[in-house]
DNA sequence: CGGATTGATTGGTAACACTATTTATGGCGG
DNA sequence: CCGCCATAAATAGTGTTACCAATCAATCCG
């Protein structure tokens, strides 16, 4: 967790960002400067720098004699991946993890079949490495390896793309498989089915055949995203 | 063009901001502080919380020392309207609009399908309304009043589809579909064909048929994006 | 009821001390 | 004489304080 910290304003967001992500502070809110001056025992210039960020991110607007008021959530930017983090870590981490799992459903299949059109051969072909080391990892139970290819296996995926926007999403994806993981919305051990999909995206990718990548990336996602559906962790 | 300029520190970002996303400046070239007050006649405080938000979208890093360096593209919050909006004022306008087109029809299909499983009878039924609308003023060749109707018929299926990040990208595909017919890379008069899939998509959504409404939709994105890939009439 | 007043709050400037980081220097050992 | 490491100096961002200007919602008054 080596969130940067660096400056003193980076240490103001850390803790307002959250909480204003959480839905702690009520829609109109209204801070002072001076208030967060105080609150976090900073100067004036660095209340206004964290209000500056807060304010490019949507969270919040900065006005002559009214404060800072917070805005209400459609405003937000929500594809800022500061934001997202905010979120994955408090309150609304559910409802985050169901947005984003429907924006990768959408995403990767088409990222996919991007994939299989663009992209060198011998990157396609390191994507079937990759699908195979999973299938390796998952037979044999080594779930933090495993983890670590699948992020690896849906950013490549992304970033061959060659779409600057998909493969701005690599990090959010990350993300996602991490948490959903670390909060037991995952089988223990890797479903065959899935392992068997995720070889043949691959395999399409690497022999250009964008539909069939497609078409299986899309069964990877769907398939999680009817896991995420269903209420609590897995019992059995 | 209201782009507010309310403050002056976001007068120095609307100069900044455009020429760093349009490449002006090498990967790597670094500013400081003292240099931007003189460069913008303005105060350290203002040139440094433009610097800020410049950071939070990840368009430079700031380091004691270095100054203030700018990063490689691949680590620019590719998703941040304002970003978006500075490529699409620039040099890189092509560029983004076609990530953007890829982009879109990849979210908008899912989108519809979302639609047409929630949101209320009213506000689905309410979308027919807009196509044949635009069915009409197309016909007659308002060309204005259509892409308004347009604009507001794919706001509306991204915010009918409940999804945060789907409604996210209502701004970005208006700038779209704005940007697309101000530089002539749409035909003069609106073609029956995409009439007839919007009123298509309209109805699928309101009688509650998510797999039509994919499809019409898909059906949509997918001429549009082939319509840019066509080299057009080169702007400028 | 409408327009002027006012005071709270952000916006902007200036000057200075602190801190981190790079670069240069110098001394030491080989 | 060379190479290496410790240390000092230079430099640029970081953080603090103080003060004045501009704005605007609320209030007061004609």
């Amino acid at each position: 967790m080596g969130t940067t910290h660096r400056t003193l304003h980076n240490r103001v967001l850390a803790v307002l960002g959250p909480a204003i992500a959480a839905g702690e502070y009520s829609v109109g809110h209204t801070f002072t400067l001076s208030g967060l001056e105080q609150d976090f025992g900073v100067s004036r210039t660095v209340a206004r720098e964290a209000v500056r960020v807060l304010e490019s991110m949507g969270l919040v607007v900065s006005r002559p004699r009214t404060g800072v008021k917070v805005r209400p959530q459609t405003q937000w930017s929500v594809f800022d991946p500061q934001l997202i983090r905010w979120r994955l870590a408090g309150a609304g981490r559910m409802a985050q993890l169901r947005s984003l799992n429907e924006l990768r459903a959408a995403v990767e299949p088409a990222a996919a079949a991007l994939a299989a059109e663009r992209g060198s051969p011998e990157e396609r072909a390191r994507l079937v490495d990759v699908a195979e080391e999973m299938t390796r990892t998952g037979d044999a139970g080594l779930l933090d390896t495993f983890l670590e290819l699948d992020v690896a296996f849906h950013r490549h995926i992304l970033d061959l793309s060659g779409n600057e926007m998909f493969s701005g999403l690599a990090e959010v994806v990350s993300e996602v498989l991490i948490g959903r993981t670390s909060y037991d919305l995952m089988p223990h051990r890797p479903r065959p089915e899935a392992l068997r999909l995720h070889t043949a995206v691959a395999r399409a990718v690497r022999d250009g055949l964008p539909d069939v990548a497609e078409a299986a990336m899309r069964s990877i996602v769907t398939e999680v995203s009817d896991a995420l559906k269903e209420p609590g962790p897995d019992p059995r």
